[in-house]
DNA sequence: CGGTGATATGAGTGGACCTCATGTTAAGCC
DNA sequence: GGCTTAACATGAGGTCCACTCATATCACCG
């Protein structure tokens, strides 16, 4: 499974009592995101509420932006280990079931995981930082194609589970199916507070319909 | 048309030369978009630059983000007055038409347009402000759903053009293609500066795809 | 137990956003 | 034209936030 301190964090927490206080830290990130939403969220207030002082806080997150990248991070390995967890139990029969999976695990999250309605772990919130176009040396940007981590993961469980064909079209594929997928749940999420369900099934029908040109076996 | 000061500015603009100010802040906050990122822009810098004290610039906009919602306002109309164009003088004889030369125009303005690449119309970045979940007396969300007021308009087009079918299925449909289609593109410009072709192509097929199920006839 | 490097802390610095008291212009009226 | 009044313009300054860094504390070991 991926690590939270995969780039995003200036140090990686050794001691047992340090992993605690990045831990709450993140928990407090999250709830604060429910609670007054990204703009609002300061750095300061989340130390506070993580009974942690602002200069520990920097001393394991380089700032604001990669606090959030960091929970998006931990967001995702939570999100990838419950698919896998469900695609091993539940006998999936063709790529549809994974597609409805990975759908229903995603909004199971936004309702129940706090600060996943705010962050998930798409594109981080507002282009990562600094001049995008100018320099080539943003060595960060890992966080900023989360949806291909998952794009991978996808393929790598649904060619395990059922032997689909492989190569760089399916690759691409996948990107844009998560990308798309995830473009529509979040639109069905700020409609409706649940997900609205009549987007939820239309993002189904989208990924199906999409998916069913690029595996045309079935 | 729509207009910038629907709902985003504090005061409409009244003589020629406040005219001239708002939009000479809205080409500044584009150029600088482009030059230094989200983050990075301030409104100091954007008075400065268009020529404006800043007690001026509060005068019309709220605030950073009001600014940035009145740019992607903007960008929505000069992208639907293109679009209607070029839909009109093109001779289009289906929808698949359509969608290409949609695609085709957002394309082009990601390209040529200052600022378009980092704020087209879509969602509004980090979330409009304030706490997203408790009150429900956020009457300027407008800008949250740019991407309807774009399904609403091909929707208008199209069935001028070639008489589709409506209801508010093929509304809901439109706006999930919209929406879809603009997280794919946006993918494309993140990994490529001109737009990934390949990626480009897909969002076309992601679209018809999708779209074959809702307007069956052709 | 002294030395040495890692870790912890929070007052302080710079800077961004935004306001508001004051100055300036325009408009109406006799 | 003079006078009144209201709309508009301005930028110094208040407030708050992100982030630093000098100092303190701890952990480990010879």
């Amino acid at each position: 499974m991926t690590n939270v301190s995969a780039g995003t964090l200036r140090r990686r927490p050794a001691q047992r009592r340090s992993v605690e206080r990045v831990e709450r830290m993140l928990d407090e990130c999250a709830r604060l995101l429910d609670e007054v939403g990204y703009e609002a969220l300061t750095t300061k207030e989340v130390a506070r509420s993580a009974g942690v002082p602002i200069g520990t806080f920097y001393q394991f997150f380089p700032d604001k932006q990669g606090l959030v990248r960091a929970l998006a991070l931990r967001n995702l390995d939570a999100f990838l280990a419950r698919l896998t967890a469900r695609l091993g139990s539940a006998g999936i029969s063709d790529w549809t079931d994974a597609v409805d999976l990975a759908v229903d695990e995603f909004v199971a999250m936004k309702r129940t995981t706090p600060g996943f309605a705010i962050v998930d772990f798409g594109e981080v919130l507002p282009t990562p930082e600094g001049p995008p176009l100018k320099g080539t040396n943003r060595l960060l940007d890992a966080a900023l194609e989360n949806n291909v981590i998952v794009a991978d993961r996808l393929r790598a469980l649904t060619i395990d589970l059922l032997g689909a064909p492989t190569g760089p079209g399916l690759d691409r594929a996948l990107i844009v199916a998560v990308e798309a997928a995830d473009a529509v749940l979040k639109l069905a999420f700020r409609t409706h507070p649940d997900g609205d369900p009549d987007l939820i099934a239309e993002c189904r029908r989208l990924i199906r319909a999409y998916l069913a040109d690029h595996l045309p076996e079935l």
